[in-house]
DNA sequence: AACCAAAAAATTTTT
DNA sequence: TTTTTTGGTT
């Protein structure tokens, strides 16, 4: 470990910092990630701290596992003891180390969204509500906020109906989970701060055991994660937070940029050190970067710069539609690996999933091998969700929400009705569902068939629950063969049969890799990894090479050296501003300024390209409309830029006719009344912009013809303005322009016949 | 109970 | 536009 080597002066300055409160805040790209590694790595090597009483957390199990490999080479296989995770994992190992105290018992499941928001849905109909009253999502997403808020149902405030009735859901249904033994996330937090909270030797145990903390991304913690970490604090205050305030992009799920703001206020004596270097991008996409998030009025001004070279301009590229834009993006991608640069150190973020789709088409018109992280994630499609819930009920009987998902998958004859009445029973019981299934016999009203199936469902779990010691893998497979559902699949005609048998396949292979690598393999070890996956964990390296396509929020704390951005337009980055839909000023203006610092986490991920692309028009979610350019488009200092028009773009008019209203076509009502505000799509009539460059003009290529002629070289086809060409009827004559579209065509100077717009494959050069 | 067609709903961002 | 829910028929 060679500090002076690898680090600044500061960042020095932070690792060795020796006891006490610890904070570094700093901007994008000026390693702040860099000193948690090398403190955590200091802390063992050299200060004698024992791994396993350091305690760091990251906001990805991707980032915890690449802190962790660093921290190996710096130190070697000690570092495999360090507790290192995220939140959720952290919580969720504490709670199956001591469920007890909890509340639990051991084996509890864990509770994904969907699971979480059944649940919520049974409640609410178990308790007689209207669902229309009182629609799951809205009451989950009360739920979850008051959890990240460390709030019990009787904490909620009522000033409405909804409210009173959120409140009433929300009780019955963290009983119920205490019943299915089940914990949603937001309990993994709630559950570890009441735990710590109550138990006082317990509080006092871990607090001896973790003598140092570390949290990366602090700028993204909530409530009850401060909370967590004051209590997991002895006398000694060893804590290290590290974060940007201008990348705090979670409010909307009840991140409080406070914790780190005034992280100083709270632990008084915080030793503050600020990085104001950065190591990662060119001068032209940080100042277009710094540009953008410079705008907003609530944050801490910070410096930062860097000794990098300028570099290429940052490309804002104006395309006529979310096709012509995702052509762009492909063939700029295919062109960068062209000359050499890997698919994965590219990557394409966008604002919203709805738009990969269009970009995996391109991609796959290319021959572009891709991956979409996060979005439609495997765990989370029904045929592996569905093999999941077997595999859970086996672990914790209680588990009802499984037992209901595959009481009649595959098909054996219990349908709703004769479901509901063994719920019926069940509850009048006080029984697990799987429990009464067992003697559904003795149910009133319960058909022959249905009894049969059930009971002989009850069975076929206990002997699949013996055959545990077998080892996850073994008993996976068996569950999928002697369930029938491996035989239903099969024996589906429908086209995409065939392709969810392949991911029960995989999920069973899944399981068997997860087995060989870990020591103790258990099938609740294995079902927490799977429901506390993070997205991007799906970036691991060793796979081939792949573009990674992602969402912006995906993207936080990751780095490329070539960025794509699509959808750079106002209504859809910045999204979710809607006057009509958004009326409290001051919520709006919060939500421009978090729109903002995502824009800004977008930028400053690239190392040294960066590609804004917009489209004229959009369809998104059904309907097409004209989009303006994203306002931060706006803020880029005009020196640090080039700006290219794509052919869909320049006949601009013939595109502007008058758009109906600016929401998705599902929802719209008519044309929208009175004031649209500034933001959302709009109605725009935009005169043709730059005219390609005549021939004999000694002005350097337009941006345009730049990707004009990256796409050519891409294709095969190296033209640039100025080659001769050879045509069989023209004969030999100048290239004047590029243009793209379904096919390459450049305009070519004859003597003696003029210009001619040609295809590109029709001509020769010479 | 199972299947299919028609109607309705949904779209930020995620652990 | 796509996905999920519903209602009616077999
Ligand atoms: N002292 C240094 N000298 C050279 N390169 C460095 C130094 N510190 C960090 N880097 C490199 O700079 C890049 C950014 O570092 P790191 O990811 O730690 O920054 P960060 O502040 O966590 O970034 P962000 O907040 O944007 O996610 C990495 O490629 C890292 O290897």
């Amino acid at each position: 470990m060679d500090l002076a080597r690898d680090l600044s002066e500061p960042q020095r300055r932070a690792v060795l910092h020796d006891e006490g409160p610890l904070l570094v805040l700093a901007g994008a790209g000026s390693g702040k990630t860099r000193v948690i590694t090398y403190r955590v790595a200091r802390l063992c090597a050299e200060v004698g701290v024992i791994p396993w009483r350091i305690l760091a957390v990251t906001f990805t199990n991707k980032a915890a596992g690449e802190m962790r490999e660093r921290v190996r080479r710096l130190l070697g296989p000690d570092a495999g003891q360090i507790w290192l995770g995220t939140f959720h994992a952290t919580c969720a190992r504490l709670l199956r180390r001591w469920p007890g105290p909890a509340g639990l018992q051991p084996d509890f499941t864990i509770y994904d969204d969907d699971d979480s928001r059944t649940l919520i849905a049974r409640v609410i109909k178990d308790l007689d509500i209207d669902p229309a009253l009182c629609p799951p999502r809205e009451v989950q997403a009360r739920i979850d906020r008051a959890k990240q808020d460390g709030r019990g149902p009787d904490d909620l405030p009522v000033r409405s109906s909804l409210d009173e009735l959120a409140r009433r859901v929300y009780a019955e249904y963290d009983a119920r989970l205490r019943q299915l033994n089940a914990a949603d996330f937001g309990d993994l937090l709630v559950l570890t701060v009441r735990m710590l909270e109550r138990h006082e030797p317990l509080r006092e145990e871990l607090r001896e055991r973790f003598q140092h903390l570390l949290v990366d991304e602090f700028q993204d913690t909530n409530r009850i994660q401060f909370r967590l970490i004051e209590l997991l604090l002895n006398e000694r205050r060893n804590v290290c937070v590290v974060g940007d305030d201008d990348q705090s992009i979670y409010r909307w799920r009840g991140a409080e940029v406070k914790n780190i703001l005034e992280f100083d206020r709270r632990f008084p004596g915080t030793v503050v050190v600020r990085l104001e270097q950065n190591y990662r991008s060119t001068r032209n996409v940080l100042a277009a970067a710094a540009a953008v998030v410079r705008k907003n009025v609530s944050r801490h001004p910070k410096e930062l710069w860097t000794a990098n070279p300028a570099g290429e301009p940052v490309k804002v590229v104006l395309a006529g539609d979310e096709r012509e834009e995702a052509g762009a993006v492909a063939r700029l991608v295919a062109a960068a690996q062209a000359e050499g640069l890997a698919l994965a150190d590219q990557a394409v973020f966008y604002r919203i999933h709805a738009q990969s789709r269009v970009l995996e088409e391109a991609l796959r018109g290319r021959n572009i091998p891709y991956v979409v992280v996060g979005g439609f994630r495997f765990f989370e499609r029904a045929e592996v969700k569905n093999l999941l819930a077997y595999l859970r009920l086996l672990v914790n009987p209680a588990d009802d929400v499984s037992f209901l998902r595959i009481v009649n998958v595959p098909v054996r004859g219990v349908g709703k009705v004769s479901a509901e009445r063994l719920a019926d029973h069940a509850r009048a019981a006080g029984l697990p569902l799987a429990a009464a299934a067992a003697r559904a016999g003795d149910i009133a009203d319960m058909p022959a068939a249905a009894a049969r199936a059930l009971t002989a469902l009850a069975g076929q779990l206990s002997a699949w629950r013996d055959a545990l010691v077998e080892g996850p893998g073994e008993v996976a497979r068996r569950v999928f063969d002697e369930s029938g559902y491996r035989q239903a699949l099969e024996n589906d005609r429908s086209p995409d049969a065939e392709t969810r048998l392949q991911n029960v396949q995989e999920l069973l292979g899944s399981i068997e890799e997860w087995t060989l690598e870990h020591s103790e393999p258990t099938l609740s070890g294995y079902l927490e990894h799977v429901t506390l996956q993070t997205a991007v964990d799906e970036l691991d390296g060793k796979a081939a090479d792949r573009l990674p396509l992602m969402t912006v929020h995906s993207a936080k704390g990751l780095e490329f050296d070539t960025v794509y951005v699509a959808g750079m337009e106002d209504g859809l980055f910045p999204y979710g501003l809607r006057q009509d839909e958004l009326h409290d000023q001051r919520e709006r203006q919060a939500r421009l300024e978090e729109e903002r610092r995502l824009a800004y986490v977008a930028m400053t991920r690239a190392r040294r390209r960066l590609w804004l692309l917009h489209s004229a028009h959009r369809q998104l979610f059904g309907g097409i409309q004209a989009y303006p350019p994203s306002r931060f488009l706006g803020d880029l200092p005009k020196d640090a830029i080039e700006e290219a028009v794509l052919p869909g773009a320049r006949q601009a008019s013939a595109w502007t006719e008058p758009q109906p209203a600016a929401r998705p076509a599902w929802s719209r009502g008519g044309p929208a009344r009175g004031d649209r505000g500034r933001s959302g799509p709009v109605v725009v009539r935009r005169a043709p912009r730059t005219q390609p460059q005549p021939w004999n003009d000694p002005a350097p290529p337009t941006v345009e013809q730049e990707i004009c002629q990256t796409m050519a070289e891409a294709a095969g086809l190296a033209f640039r303005v100025g080659d001769r060409v050879r045509h069989p009827r023209f004969g030999v004559g100048r290239v004047v322009d590029l243009e793209t579209g379904a096919e390459l065509k450049i305009a070519v100077e004859f003597p003696g016949w003029g210009r001619k717009k040609l295809i590109a494959r029709f001509v020769e050069r010479v």
